[in-house]
DNA sequence: CTGTATCCGTGGAGATACTG
DNA sequence: CAGTATCTCCACGGATACAG
């Protein structure tokens, strides 16, 4: 490698993570597997478009997979994969320090 | 607190160290106090611009400090305040992750 | 060296409508 | 329910020049 594609390694992981809502849709799945509904009722600020579009790019990037339930109406299920679960450490403090930054509210979800 | 500002509380740390570089330049400060330029060296792709606009909001938040030497020529050194320590945990697991992922070159800096 | 001020272009994100 | 397709807009960030 001569050109090295990060200057710090962090970057590599804010590639994956870095998006606008990942990191907070990514707090959500830690609890389990969420319907994208329950994602939407989750981050009522998110739209529909975002919703997928981060979603789409943190299956792409091997953190969350996609479960296609062929029901009607449909039913689509997400969750993380290994990987994903390799984050969990990182997500639990990063909702921990914002839920003592605010105050302590009690659950962190 | 009728309306709550985050629906997640990891929103709250998002508001803090979410800005395009501001994990990037914490994890350069967790090495320790650094100057403006070492900063823009250590990041060679951000603007002069883009690094005293995120120095600065990350000061706001009080998540670093910012000491002046009346030197000639000016010298500025940036460094972690006690809040910003606490964010050293969760700087740390992300740099590591970030490391693990690309395959681990050495040092996590 | 450590910034600020200004201009300006682009693409990220919202709104809306539509589909399987 | 779970998305995609368009259109649109503005604010984020780059480039440049200037300043203490």
């Amino acid at each position: 490698m001569t050109t090295p594609k990060y200057n710090v390694p962090v970057e590599a992981t804010l590639e994956v993570i870095g998006g606008k809502w990942k990191v907070v849709i990514l707090c959500l799945l830690k609890e389990g597997e969420k319907r994208f509904s329950e994602l939407q009722r989750g981050i009522p600020l998110i739209t529909k478009k975002m919703l997928s579009q981060q979603l789409r790019e943190l299956e792409e990037d091997g953190i969350i997979s996609r479960r296609v339930y062929d029901d009607v109406p449909p039913k689509v299920e997400y969750s993380l994969t290994e990987e994903g679960e390799s984050l969990r450490e990182i997500l639990q403090a990063m909702c921990a320090w914002g839920d003592r930054r605010m105050g302590n509210q009690p659950d962190c979800r």
